[in-house]
DNA sequence: CGTGCCAGGTGCCGT
DNA sequence: ACGGCACTTGGCACG
């Protein structure tokens, strides 16, 4: 049942969140002093903020820009409503890390409960995507590459595909989704190090992407490291083995 | 000036959240539909869902559940509002990337204008901060450590520290605010190598983190590479030297 | 604008 | 729980 109160009392305030931060999520509107205190630290100046409760816990103070909250406790933190002298104290506690962040409420202005929906969204064309479209298209990578192990479990990390190229020789594939930096390179090096130091025999690394910085392409060459480029939506693929 | 409706025709709607979106934060309650297509696609079946609109044109959809957004847009995209038959579309556009989230409102539930603050957060305990105290403090990483370069700029990344020890040999330090894992690890590794391949001569390279994971530990000791473990807050610091 | 990298990252899926 | 890693990562600072 959706509900709205305008510019209610600090009493009556308390009781409506308390009643259904449960099963609801909650916004309030109102001039707040926000203070956050755990991994780091943090406040807001007094001023006009909104406020999103979920019923899993998760609380959010947010400002007129950007995507994230200026403040925030995560999904699982605990609240707290009390009832202060001229003010409605809302205290929301995570337990590990031990996080607090603590809104002191003045104005209120408004504070609506709204039912909705609790999915769990699937999304299209992430990186998994990408790998199983290679695993099952292992020719794309190149004539004759087979496929061996799929997110292959080492002391160093998971190698995305280990194969095998066409004259047998040992195949770490590594693969982005977005455009690959130093970090991308790093970590195929990481895998081929590993796999070269484990079998004695040095395997080829190839980094799939749909692009890359150019000093990640020379930090990639300069190892003796492959490239391959991919269209962002898997159409029309192509390779690159010359960048200059 | 706050504004709600409740339960809104599909034209009293539209004309309020044209004339408000530029300049406050919109929050709408309605049952819709909503698509995402662009770096990757995403959509949602109909249902009830929370829209908020930011006047710097983030476009967020919530869920019941977690603290990011079911779909979003980030700040920058454009927001174009258009009737339908039956129902009330919000269309917002990123450029570039060209991204694209449609909602399909069909029963509106509330919609409420909210003028908020639009500050930029100070966040305390960063690992900027460690770094400026580690840099006034050079002592701490070991007698004799003096600080020759912050944020010293390389072919393979930035160094946060380098440094030279008491008996004159280069030092890399790599500080990391969180647990360090196998990536700290091979970032530093990465910033070594490269000072060695330069200076003909292998340099010593410190992780400094509140923590790190055993494999990442043990992937740094079979390199060579030194770990000093520092409190979060920056107090009771220590350094560990065997980690068995 | 791209490049690099931190983030109170968050979320997901393992052991 | 801890660990490893992707993410439509977002956000920032610097070239």
């Amino acid at each position: 049942m959706e509900n709205y109160l305008i510019k209610p009392s600090n009493e009556e305030a308390a009781r409506f969140i308390k009643a259904r931060a449960a099963s609801s999520v909650l916004l309030i509107k109102a001039v707040m002093r926000v203070d956050y205190e755990g991994r780091a630290k943090a406040g807001l100046e007094a001023g006009s903020y909104l406020i999103m409760i979920k019923p899993d816990g998760t609380f959010m103070v947010h400002g007129s820009k950007k995507e994230k909250p200026l403040i925030w406790n995560p999904p699982g933190s605990r609240l707290y409503v009390e009832l202060q002298d001229n003010a409605l104290a809302l205290l929301s506690i995570r337990s590990s890390p031990r996080e607090r962040v603590i809104a002191i409420l003045h104005e209120l202005e408004f504070i609506g409960s709204f039912d909705v929906e609790h999915v769990d969204n699937k999304v299209v064309g992430t990186e998994s995507d990408l790998v199983d479209w290679l695993v099952s298209n292992p020719g794309f990578i190149e004539q004759g590459f087979t496929v061996l192990e799929r997110e292959f479990e080492t002391a160093v990390g998971k190698i995305d595909i280990l194969g095998r190229d066409s004259r047998g020789r040992i195949v770490v594939v590594e693969v982005k989704r977005s455009q690959a930096g130093p970090d991308a390179v790093n970590q195929l090096k990481r895998y081929v190090d590993h796999i070269a130091q484990k079998r004695g025999e040095r395997p080829r690394g190839i980094l799939v992407s749909p692009d890359i910085s150019s000093s990640a392409y020379f930090y990639l060459k300069t190892n003796g490291l492959e490239y391959i480029k991919v269209n962002r939506n898997l159409t029309s693929l192509r390779k690159i083995t010359d960048y200059s």
